[in-house]
RNA sequence: GCGGAGGUAGCCGAGCCAGGUCAAAGGCGACAGACUCAAGAUCUGUUUCCGCAGGGAUACGCCGGUUCGAAUCCGGCCCUCCGCACCA
């Protein structure tokens, strides 16, 4: 198979139209769909997994005789596109040289690739670029995708829906207002996503909370912040930046002193702190100041670890439980000494244990004390308890102490909460990135009762794949809070109730499917009246009363016809990073918007892929564009791999080796199949014909279990590798491989077409022409018979004998030239059904004699369903054959003592 | 830490939910033989150890338990992977 033959079939079924299905009343529609993926970029092997599996669930169903509907569309909202295009109209040199190289791929001379980059300062001709790319991509993977329906999220009649759906969702009470910490930069003006930030991909920046205790001195008082509230006991001086500025200024009536940077950052945390003054800290040094609940007094000292940009530019020492504390005292020789307030279970490491095994030498040993930090922040706060020095809060666990002695400083007046970001962070263009609360912030409530209520209610009712992703799934909607649906920048929908803000890019990704089906009509609808009414996607959609039909009632009914035959989704497949965000508001919005018949029918997890055993990433180089695949290594043998070399939702390892084996066993196919001429007339059975059509006619009925059940890889395996395993063992049973062909091939072809469509339909053409599209045929319905299973057991009866006479040889070092076979009789059976019954008694003392020699060979007893001797008279020849001996063959041989022939289990005598 | 998944022969990977038919499917790799001048491809066989008649011993992360019987059930331990949110 090349590349071209593939794109003339492509070209075939795009002009049969046979994957964009109508409405088809005889037939059961199902409905398969994938996360549509963010066209900020082309794809790789690893994205083609999920669809991959996905077209060979399709075709699977649709060669089972479903009308089956896959559909795609493209996602654009949100910032990465938007911080593309900002960045190349920024002129900035590195990023256009990047995508000069990757534009190679797509785009032949110098000049286009130019014009391509000057046009990507507008965020739509980079979605628009990348959305034909992958568009051409799934096109050369031979994806059974309906492209007459496809959209993108950025357009206007999307646009109208999310809007629409956000209607209805502020109806059901979902849509909430509150204030919500945000990492935001304030020269900016902009809050600020992972890819705004400097390194921020890499080194992620979270939000801590800390807590800023006050220290009272005479004149002014310490604002210290801490991650650690709970340690306050354990204080023993305060420490300052002898760099930093300080300002003194006013808090809730006390005055209070902390670092100039941190003023900024209590202002859009709405701390109030009004008339700041600088303040030289230093003269402060030495004073002493009051510890909040415990009442006694420390003094001031300073650090040049304390950083002035962290929290307040203020901290209180605890050398007893931070490293940094410990270290920072041990080099001031100021002579306090560490209080211990926490017990931890024997055997933690502790302060001074890790300054020493980890050789810390003082605060300049940065990361050495970080990462002491972590073992000890670990094991303190999840198996420490407060010891006796901590007044009323001894006993606590470090857990409840936090929370406890927190809320008691707060209430007391001592304290305030604060946010600062996990790391110093910047944006791409450097000003300081810091955390803001917003006020206004707009949520989707996912924590109402009601709604999570119906969500299980719909998990339950809906399969997984694998099954155990139920019960995660269950417990991710328990999980679930108030979620920020609507951010102030970004490309997206316009918030409905708020126009400064814009629906974030997963809140508007949720109920999309439903629009897969009747978009066509709807589209109709939006070129008429230039707008999409809330009101149809109401009747549409929900099926509520429509008044006034604005002229497209034609529109609407069969926009309403199509929603009703084709929704809910039957099957959505997906990568796991999808699960506890995407999948769980996609089943959250179906609960809150749409009755129980339109709920989704089943989730499937397709697993991740890595390239030559890694991560795939750009900076591992180990990237495989999907680009490439169908031209250097054809779309069949991508497909194929996808399919056989792991289970769905396992991972998947793109590497040479392997393609090269999945080539070489398909290229066998390829070529038995090219090989094959139809027998002028069909041979009577043999044994060895029986069979494998018995086999096959098994393989066949495993296949389409497997595939029900979401198992590709098992599935593919029976048709695919098992098939052409039997065919070589019934050749050298001796059968004929035209005539086991002859019987099996179109069914054959038909199956294996889901997997490898292009080399199916070639194969068909060449065996069947006039017969169409394999890609639209269906397959027989015909089972697995009582004979069948005979046949198959027989066969494998036969396999036993031959392996034991082998092994006897191996054993003996002999060669033979006669092999002789008793097989057990009607006495021998009744004996063996009395002993396995355990009714002895029955048996008269001769036939007990032989109980001995039962017991001895009883693990391969078998009693079978067909007759032994006749079997190994059919099997003659192949025993014959395949072992090189003379074989004779008797039965009902009189018991003896010593050796008997059993059910299953004849006597072999080699000569 | 919390939540989830998992550790199976040289490797990948089934089996485990419903304990015996499991020395454990299938694939890859390796080895031997056939074919060939040769290599490749293909086919046949072998691939834990012992065994001159189809057998035995030891094995499914480690330790222990239940059972006539455990890869499968239970408890403990060790290790690996994934998610832990506003980010697509």
């Amino acid at each position: 198979m090349d590349p071209k033959t593939e794109h003339k079939w492509q070209e075939r079924w795009a002009e049969e139209g046979i994957f964009e299905p109508g409405i088809d009343p005889g037939k059961r529609k199902y409905l398969i769909t994938v996360p549509y993926p963010y066209a900020n970029d082309s794809l790789h092997v690893g994205h083609g997994r999920t669809y991959s599996t996905a077209d060979i669930v399709a075709r699977f169903h649709r060669i089972m005789g479903e009308n089956v509907l896959f559909p795609m569309a493209f996602h654009q909202s949100g910032t990465p596109i938007l911080a593309f295009a900002r960045r190349m109209a920024s002129g900035d040199r590195d990023i256009r040289e990047l995508y000069r190289e990757h534009l190679k791929e797509y785009l032949g001379s110098a000049k286009e690739i130019e014009n391509t980059l000057d046009s990507f300062t507008e965020p739509a001709a980079i979605a628009d670029f990348f959305s034909n790319v992958i568009i051409n991509d799934f096109k050369k993977l031979g994806f059974s995708i309906d492209w007459s329906r496809q959209f993108n999220t950025a357009e206007e009649i999307y646009q109208k829906f999310v809007t629409w759906q956000f209607h209805r969702l502020n109806d059901a009470g979902l849509i909430k207002k509150g204030s919500y910490p945000i990492l935001f930069c304030n020269e900016e003006g902009n809050a600020v996503g992972e890819d705004d930030i400097r390194d921020g991909d890499v080194d992620k920046v979270s939000i801590e909370e800390l807590t800023v205790v006050i220290f009272k001195g005479k004149s002014v008082s310490l604002a210290a912040a801490s991650l650690r509230p709970e340690t306050i006991y354990g204080t023993t001086n305060v420490w300052i930046s002898p760099e930093g500025e300080y300002v003194k200024c006013s808090w809730n009536g006390a005055s209070i002193v902390i670092s100039r940077n941190a003023l900024e950052k209590l202002s859009q945390q709405g701390i109030s702190v009004d008339d700041p003054e600088p303040i030289s800290a230093r003269e402060l040094v030495r004073h002493e100041f009051e510890v909040p609940l415990t009442g006694s007094r420390v003094k001031l000292f300073e650090s040049t670890f304390v950083e002035p940009a962290f929290g307040t530019g203020i901290v209180y020492s605890v050398p007893g439980h931070s490293i940094w504390d410990f270290a920072a005292l041990q080099e001031s020789g100021v002579g306090l000494h560490p209080i211990k307030i926490i017990d931890v279970v024997s055997g933690s490491e502790t302060v001074e244990s890790l300054v020493e095994s980890l050789k810390i030498s003082g605060t300049r040993d940065k990361v050495k004390l970080e990462e002491a930090t972590q073992i000890v922040y670990k094991s303190e706060f999840y198996q420490g308890k407060m010891n006796s020095l901590n007044g009323p809060y001894s006993g606590l666990t470090v857990t409840e102490a936090r929370e406890k002695i927190r809320a008691d400083l707060v209430r007391d007046g001592s304290a305030f909460s604060m946010y600062e970001t996990s790391r110093p962070a910047q944006t791409r263009t450097g000003y300081p990135v810091i955390v803001a609360v917003m006020k206004d912030q707009w949520f989707i409530d996912y924590s109402a009762p009601w709604l999570k209520e119906k969500a299980h209610k719909l998990v339950e009712g809906m399969s997984f794949y694998p099954d155990q992703y139920k019960k995660s799934m269950h417990e991710v909607i328990d999980w679930l809070r108030e979620r920020p649906c609507a951010r102030k920048r970004g490309l997206g929908t316009r918030f409905p109730f708020d126009n400064q803000w814009v629906i974030e890019s997963l809140s508007d990704s949720t109920i999309y499917p439903a629009l897969y089906t009747c978009i066509v009509p709807i589209r109709k609808i939006h070129s008429k009246l230039g707008d999409v009414p809330p009101e149809i996607f109401d009747h549409i959609f929900l099926g509520k009363p429509l008044k006034d039909k604005h002229g497209c009632s034609g529109e609407i009914e069969e926009a309403s016809r199509l929603f009703k035959y084709w929704y809910g989704v039957d099957i959505r497949i997906t990568a796991i990073p999808h699960f506890s965000n995407h999948l769980a508001f996609y089943l959250m919005n179906h609960a809150a918007l749409f009755p129980a018949d339109r709920y989704p029918g089943a989730i499937a997890i397709s697993g991740l892929v890595t390239s030559q055993g890694a991560k795939i990433s750009k900076s591992k180089g180990n990237v495989v564009s999907l680009t490439k695949i169908s031209g250097k290594y054809t779309a069949d043998i991508y497909r194929l791999f996808m399919a056989v070399s792991a289970d769905t939702s396992s991972v998947v390892d793109w590497n040479e080796t392997d393609l090269a084996s999945v080539r070489k066993k398909y290229d066998q196919f390829v070529n038995l199949v090219e090989e094959f001429h139809h027998p002028p007339e069909k041979r009577k059975g043999s044994f060895a014909q029986d069979w494998f059509e018995a086999s096959f006619r098994q393989r066949l009925s495993s296949f389409k279990e497997n595939m029900e059940k979401m198992r590709v890889r098992d599935g593919v395996v029976s048709v695919f590798f098992d098939v052409m395993n039997d065919l070589r063992k019934a050749e050298a049973m001796g059968a004929d491989r035209n005539n086991l062909f002859s019987s099996i091939l179109s069914e054959w072809l038909i199956a294996i077409s889901c997997a490898i469509p292009h080399t199916a339909e070639s194969l068909w053409q060449k065996h069947f022409p006039g017969m169409g599209l394999v890609s639209s045929a269906i397959l027989g319905t015909e089972g697995v018979s009582e004979k069948d299973r005979e046949l198959i057991e027989s066969e494998a009866y036969l396999q036993g004998i031959i392996e034991d006479v082998r092994e006897i040889g191996r054993v003996t070092g002999r060669t033979y030239s006669r092999l002789e076979l008793r097989v057990s009789g009607a006495e021998h059976l009744a004996i063996a059904k009395a002993i396995i019954s355990g009714k002895t008694e029955t048996l008269s003392p001769s036939q007990r004699k032989v109980i001995g020699d039962f017991m001895k060979v009883r693990k391969n007893v078998r009693i079978h369903d067909f007759d032994e001797y006749t079997s190994l008279r059919q099997g003659k020849e192949i025993l014959e054959k395949s072992l090189g001996l003379e074989v004779s063959i008797s039965r009902s041989v009189p018991t003896q003592t010593d050796k008997n022939p059993w059910p299953g289990r004849p006597l072999i005598f080699l000569s």
